[in-house]
DNA sequence: GGAGTGCGTTGCATCATGTGCAACGCTGAT
DNA sequence: ATCAGCGTTGCACATGATGCAACGCACTCC
């Protein structure tokens, strides 16, 4: 809708990478060079970039200060907190909050596991809905038919042997996970990783946000990691009872 | 320089602290709502603002998703993070990584003290240059003539009883950070945290950010708390090592 | 050491774009 | 049923964003 916001913007993007100088900006995003020099002036007096050097732009710091003052703003993440710390403690295994924004499932809040095999991952990183727990929580937690909606405009790239491959199967996959009130991932993103997840209630029982454990396959095989499943859980309740869940009544399978 | 990309990102700003509406935002910005709602638009499909139910608009995933990206392409980063966890580790107390930018030290690293009480601060939140040791290392690092300009230039508010309070004091202070390898602040910036700082150099001796220690005066007194030096030191040199600095020669002062 | 190259910077003329206005319509309250 | 509050739209205007071409600085290659 606006032009010269939007052309900024994607210079931003494209900033995120790597630095690059003025041309390469240019070029990339088609646009005169004089012109991408006023936008980097506008940004750089924002802080969103900054100039290192002569020749090279970089993110600016305004981008860690808003993304982290806004994260603070977040009731759920700041509420579920002290229940990730404890699980991540109790388990030394890395876990994941992600939150349902846009039709895509973000990290929020993240810790890390106390292994040296660590999962990649970051806070502000979008997970894939088909094939992470997370991801099958928080479509799961949808009215049935933004559910339905939602599963047949997917796409289904297949990342391991294991990959749900079509909405048929991701469907089915959903009504197992209302059924059982968690979520399994058995390396269907990565072949070494496998994870579980559970919702994160708010006062009216709604889904907030999802809890995840991820587990590499060689500290613990699948039986391992369900034998996990209950330590979720009760993270998952002691964080919901924080977002002002409260336990009792809530009927059937949810909304 | 570009007047709808400077609205924009003061909008974004604005945002920072809590939710807002079409008209709050309108008002504080000073714009007509038609055009903060165009400029929203704009953001919202670059997800950078979101929109969250009917009237109310919050930073957008594209935030995180870009500063977290951002921090992890910082090399002092990546190559100091080892050091900062075993400090971390060792000591149970909270460990910054600051780096210096648009003449300001911006947190871009920290690990949490193991500690219940502990020191408010976040990634990407700026510190004060005057009161806060990474900002004496920081600053005790550039040019001579540099410093004294900017010790010239910068508003000396007083937080506690110990903060300095005009240049020539800071001035004196940095010299004394020079002299001993390390910053302390001792309670200069809030009451009942002290703290410590030394740099982390790269490959020419350059200092690239600063390490520190931060800890609540009821668990350490200052000795206790100098009595940590060593222990930073060591974990600032690992950290220096990693970022291609060798020890060797390096004679006199810096530079 | 002088010409050449690469890249950031500036002033300017053009008109596309962003802007404010006023009217509309939805939602929720009285 | 009426009203108020707030987001949304279409439109006409001129402001501000744009591309161009020329400039200048730093660095390199012959």
């Amino acid at each position: 809708m606006s032009q010269s916001l939007d052309r900024a913007l994607t210079l931003v993007a494209a900033l995120a990478d790597e630095t690059k100088t003025l041309d390469q900006l240019a070029e990339e995003v088609g646009v005169h060079k004089s012109t991408v020099l006023r936008l980097l002036r506008t940004l750089e007096s924002h802080h969103f970039v900054h100039r290192e050097g002569a020749r090279h732009y970089r993110l600016g710091s305004a981008l860690f200060d808003l993304a982290n003052r806004s994260l603070e703003q977040r009731d759920v993440r700041r509420s579920a907190e002290p229940a990730l710390a404890a699980l991540n403690e109790r388990t030394g295994h890395t876990v994941h909050l992600a939150s349902f924004e846009d039709d895509e499932a973000v990290y929020i809040d993240k810790f890390e596991g106390h292994h040296s095999v660590r999962m990649y991952s970051r806070v502000g990183k979008r997970a894939r809905l088909h094939c992470t727990a997370v991801g099958k929580v928080l479509v799961a937690a949808l009215p049935p038919a933004r559910r339905e909606e939602l599963a047949r405009s997917l796409e289904y790239p297949v990342f391991t042997a294991g990959t749900i491959g079509d909405a048929e199967a991701y469907l089915a996959e959903l009504d197992r996970v209302l059924a059982c009130g968690y979520a399994l991932d058995a390396t269907e993103h990565e072949d070494f990783i496998h994870c579980i997840a559970a919702p994160v209630r708010g006062a009216r029982g709604e889904v907030l946000a999802a809890l995840s454990l991820s587990v590499p396959t060689m500290l613990l095989d699948i039986d391992g990691l369900l034998a996990l499943v209950p330590d979720l859980l009760a993270a998952a309740e002691e964080a919901s009872v924080r977002c002002g869940w409260s336990k009792k009544e809530q009927g059937g399978t949810s909304r």
